[in-house]
DNA sequence: TATTGTTATACTCTATAACTATA
DNA sequence: TATAGTTATAGAGTATAACAATA
């Protein structure tokens, strides 16, 4: 008992009792193993954990980054429109907004034609940030996952995950 | 601007401005639907929410039957270990074991070799429970997925999912 | 009347410190 | 002293209602 459990490993410490109770040995994952959702929650984990460890040094969050993707490649559209592409609800893109206008990577500029809405887009610094995190992401990130299932694989895997978004 | 934004096609409503204002046409993701993590985490959301909808009888989530099966799968084992092999956080676990508990789920069983831990153990109703959410996690949650992407396809993506989820 | 951005709020998940009872 | 289960708590992420300004 003065083993900690980590250290113990399958086959030795077989130290059963009378009663159901096992002590040492790894448990048996069985059929989750096989579940889509299971194995599918515990690689987006294990992807954003990287992502944010490869991001530390621009402090951007997935989030965050699909955020400045999309304002760049969609200029001219404004919260609700940005917002609702990346299924985030308007009230909680206000603080994200904030978040990023704070940091001088994003403007609100009201919109001339509807003084309702406020046009999104990246500052200079925004698109300079953006342009580093993209690299960040392509030789530290992404190329991490071609070394581990290889070119093919990965792009076979962007495709499955894809249809499955789309169209489960 | 009375036509709501989900009735908008790309091609009709081109209703552009002097500044770099448009409106009506979809967005651009560009280079979004090629990032992993963002693909990853769209599938994952679509994937709960069509499990929560396959189990809405059995009112169980991913969380709560991925717990049934590591107990059923691995009896006489504690709260601990339980929980950690689940990635839960053992100060987390406990309202989770609470609710399974009192709906006779599951049930902790205080251990006569030593007496702080609780091992775990499936009830009889619990047992008969995760049979029948097996069942329509089978009949209607995985086959849905052999439907959308074929048996080897969807057997190769689980795989690669693994492979991320261990070793990235 | 409807929509945009916003505030307030609540509920779930996740994370850490600290307590108790046992070892 | 160390560990198992627990409590309290705090922080993200996510969800809905409602308000002011504007259409």
């Amino acid at each position: 008992m003065t083993v900690s459990k980590t250290v113990e490993k399958a086959g030795d410490a077989k130290g059963r009792k009378e009663a159901p109770e096992v002590q040492g040995e790894a448990l048996q994952l069985g059929e989750l193993s096989e579940q889509l959702g299971y194995v599918l929650k515990r690689a987006q984990l294990k992807v954003f954990e990287n992502f944010l460890r490869c991001m530390a040094s621009l402090q951007l969050t997935p989030a965050q980054f699909s955020v400045l993707l999309l304002v760049d490649k969609n200029p001219g559209r404004n919260q609700t429109e940005i917002a609702s592409t990346l299924g985030i609800l308007r009230p909680n893109f206000v603080a994200m907004l904030d978040n990023l206008e704070s940091r001088d990577l994003c403007t609100r500029i009201r919109s001339t034609n509807d003084r309702r809405s406020h046009i999104l887009v990246l500052t200079d610094k925004g698109k300079a940030v953006l342009t580093r995190a993209k690299k960040l992401v392509a030789t530290k990130h992404e190329s991490r996952l071609n070394d581990l299932l290889g070119q093919a694989n990965r792009e076979a895997l962007i495709v499955m995950l894809s249809k499955i978004a789309n169209e489960f």
